[in-house]
DNA sequence: GTGAAAGCGCTAACAT
DNA sequence: ATGTTAGCGCTTTCAC
């Protein structure tokens, strides 16, 4: 069926005793063709195991069917569900992934901008790293339509979507202070990312709403970007630190808000070390929902992030754009998180909550 | 510096007065070409940020600098790991990758098959889903070089990199015995795969050498492949309910390997609920060392499998066949997983084990 | 309805 | 050391 030499179109038409156009458009389903030719064309293009060349056909027209995929750590399992998204929906639109890992450094955003240049994508969906280097702003000058997502960069002009993650720290802490907390403590990446920012800005939010004062270092830095390399998880390890350091200077808060549920592992390990329980002496509420969240003892009340929507809005937002629509739609869109309660900021009803 | 249209060999020769070849090979760095001309081209291409078109340069060479890989589900954290470490390798070489998600159906592998030989990839790492269809002979066929992962398909005489799963099963059902246990429970997926089989192979290598029974009954299978959707973890949920079902049921057995860590989230609430404490009632076992494992309490023994060797390992097969060795390496090359011993499994020290 | 010709941007072979 | 020619496999334009 299949030799060691692909076949192309014009082995077909030499075969047939046709010219390679014929064939192309028999094969491509255009109109103006026999429907006897185009019956035979397919049935010799099936038997010889035909597969057209896409390098080919991207180089005429000038890109290929091809997003490009540019994420910091796939290994974080809020990115590794929105590559899945992402794939799937681009796949049923007939477009493959080129995927590309940054590890939050910027000397690889900048290899990752030129390579999908060099690729001739037609669109790229991109998690920037958010530092001082501007990779990205020559993909939209060449006119490869772009999405950034869930870091916006607004002098770039690019649509961006991304989690509410202000109103994800704001529901998380606005839940801890109607369970009754009155302190409350946020520990957060030290990554220099809006992310970030947005989160610190939704908890001031919440506890200023509250009438509650947020002191001097009531927003603590968990020291992860050094250790980025993608591969290894890092995350609990640190928080466990930052939270032992945490525990032994100052007096106890009512709640913590951790940036991800890896942070609330090592959180949870510090606490039992101090003899400390939560719920009851100090509630933990993570971000992330990851798929440990309900089964951890107590189970985390966590802010559900929705991965996979943000992931296929962005694949739309492409499809929009090369389809030379840009329909009315915002150029910002913000996806909210759900607030998902469980053990560990308390359970009023007395019963123990359903593993979500 | 960048306009709309993308500059190419041609505009550089023509603004330098030379021919499309001689500024290829000034860039290529090809010699036999004037180091004045080189610094002259180099300097042009720089000014006009010159990026190559590697469709074309593909479609000269008959083949592109991408591999292909395919892989069964992202948001489990092996393959997610297997992924930053294959890109790290292949990037440091030269080679995209090109991302294809088969979510453990046929049917997407067929696809994936074909959109790897479409693109024209240099190689391809594939996790295949073992069914029935042969999705994959025809990459080899065709001559891309292909290299399976976890799973082989000996009959396609492809180069093979995977983790002993024999040994690891075999590691964790010795460990339990060693620390006293005399009937052993294993919980695997359900999946008709290589890998299972190889585990549960080792788990009765294991209790066969201790002269332990192995009665009907001790392999339970957890239904997972009917909820396969790689963007959803459903696995903690799924293992939770067999193993109260398990629970109910027979008798308690000293000890239960699972195949994977989320297995083990299910188990221990099951356990929990039934007022069963680890490792003291009951010994746990878990398969992954999935980043939580050492941070869950009681802490879980589990095998910590080579996610990042296995993926470079495939890296380096497919850039050795490429370069056209095929230095004498046997075709199946099987890495040692490690086992972790924690909580899980009593600590005859006494004291609380370092999370790893 | 079908064919011939041109060209996408690049590299390799063969000039000079 | 540089230029010319040819061609990778496909699609598009324009004849017939």
């Amino acid at each position: 069926m299949a030799e060691l030499r692909r076949h192309t179109l014009r082995d077909i038409a030499l075969t047939l005793n046709l010219s390679v156009n014929t064939v192309s458009r028999a094969l491509s389903g255009k109109d103006g063709i026999g429907e006897k030719t185009r019956a035979l064309v397919r049935a010799e293009a099936e038997r010889v195991g035909y597969v057209p060349n896409s390098l080919a056909r991207s180089l005429v027209l000038g890109s290929a069917t091809t997003f490009g995929l540019v994420i910091t750590n796939p290994s974080n399992p809020y990115y590794a569900q929105l590559i899945s998204g992402i794939e799937l929906r681009a796949k049923a639109h007939g477009y493959s992934l080129l995927l590309v890992v940054t590890d939050e450094a910027e000397e690889n955003e900048a290899r990752a901008a030129e390579s999908l240049l060099r690729s001739s994508v037609s669109g790229a969906i991109v998690v920037p790293v958010q530092g001082q280097v501007d990779s990205w702003r020559r993909l939209g000058a060449v006119g490869v339509p772009t999405v950034l997502l869930n870091r916006d960069l607004p002098h770039l002009g690019y649509r961006f979507v991304g989690t509410d993650n202000e109103l994800g720290a704001y529901q998380a802490t606005a839940h801890a202070v109607a369970r009754g907390a009155r302190s409350v403590i946020v520990l957060e990446e030290d990554l220099p990312i809006t992310t970030i920012a947005n989160r610190i800005a939704g908890f001031r939010r919440a506890m200023a709403e509250a009438g509650l004062l947020v002191p001097r270092g009531s927003v603590i830095s968990v020291p992860t970007r050094r250790y980025h390399h993608a591969a290894l998880p890092w995350q609990p390890e640190e928080a466990y630190r930052v939270a032992r350091r945490m525990l032994r200077r100052s007096r106890l808060p009512d709640a913590v808000v951790v940036g991800n549920d890896y942070f609330a592992l090592g959180l949870y390990r510090a606490l039992a070390e101090h003899g400390l329980k939560v719920p009851d002496d100090l509630m933990v509420i993570g971000f992330g929902d990851y798929p440990f969240a309900g089964f951890l003892s107590p189970s985390l009340t966590t802010v559900r992030l929705p991965a996979v929507e943000v992931g296929t809005t962005a694949v739309d937002l492409l499809l929009d754009e090369i389809a030379g629509g840009r329909g009315g739609q915002p150029r910002k869109q913000l996806i909210a998180p759900t607030l998902v309660v469980r053990e560990s900021t308390g359970r009023p009803d007395g019963r123990r909550p359903i593993a979500g």
